[in-house]
DNA sequence: TCTAAGAGCTACAGTCGCTGTAGCATCAAG
DNA sequence: CTTGATGCTACAGCGACTGTAGCTCTTAGA
């Protein structure tokens, strides 16, 4: 027996909310499951397997069509896993894009705030530094050297 | 004279597009400017400096409520700057965080990546290590079955 | 067996920070 | 005077959910 669940105890045991799993079931990302007597959805182990691993990829900063490609291609598991590992790596050229830019930002933040030095506000670096784009990295996202 | 400038230019010297000018004006965040005759908006240089000090400030990940914060204590310049400080602690608080969540990203996509030996699907350690959720550092679950 | 709380159902609105579209009016250049 | 770019308003849509309203269903206790 596949010891059915109620949604709850799925989205449960998926770590997500109940919600959010209609909501999948919605966009086609998990299939609609069997319905009680009473209308209510039964779910298996493989419902909670499949809403385990979107969550993970979600947790990786996945897409959502990025997770329904995983899962297709998981679904036809004869084909060589080239587009598997162009999907992961795609994703991983994203998180070191966004892992430099939050660098950068870092930087100005902490520069800002040190020189913060409690007066007014008149006098205040931090908003002073906000409206001089002129001295923001930002926008030749250029690793090397903010200045200041 | 401040030169006036239409819509288009000054979005162009802010760096952003018409409609987001528009939509800053609509939510508050930068007044609404006077009209031409024919009621097409005229702006100053003004605007444009506030664009700027919202468009680095969204650059650094600061939300519109706290930008909208920002330009409030800005505009009254004789309190101490110390709210101007928490604001941006705050930020750098959660820049950090997302700096550790997204390092720890990119480790396991290294880790899965590095698995993946361009075999078959069925032996693609992408696939079964985004199913197997106990093999990530992220949160502690029941080491479930993987295997989509 | 009844009852009341809790969980499930559908359908839809709201979130954030824009972006795009439709269908007009206006403006600047040739 | 015409044409094409730009401006205007109003609204819909994006992604990935989350929340709400107003029901129905299940389940545990009295």
């Amino acid at each position: 027996m596949p010891s059915e669940m109620t949604i709850g105890r799925v989205a449960k045991a998926a770590g997500c909310k109940v919600q959010t799993v209609r909501y999948y079931e919605q966009i086609g990302l998990v299939p609609a499951p069997p319905r009680s007597e009473g209308n209510q959805r039964l779910y298996g182990q493989a419902a909670v397997d499949r809403l385990l691993f979107i969550r993970h990829a979600r947790e990786l900063g996945f897409s959502l069509p990025a997770i329904r490609d995983l899962i297709g291609l998981s679904d036809n598991p004869d084909r060589p896993c080239d587009a598997v590992d162009a999907i992961a790596k795609a994703q991983l050229a994203e998180v070191d894009l966004r892992l430099q830019r939050l660098q950068a930002l870092r930087g100005e933040l902490e520069r800002m705030i040190a020189q913060c030095r409690g007066g007014r506000i008149a006098e205040c670096r931090v908003i002073e530094v906000l409206g001089d784009h002129s001295l923001c990295a930002a926008e030749s996202h250029d690793p090397a050297s903010p200045s200041l």
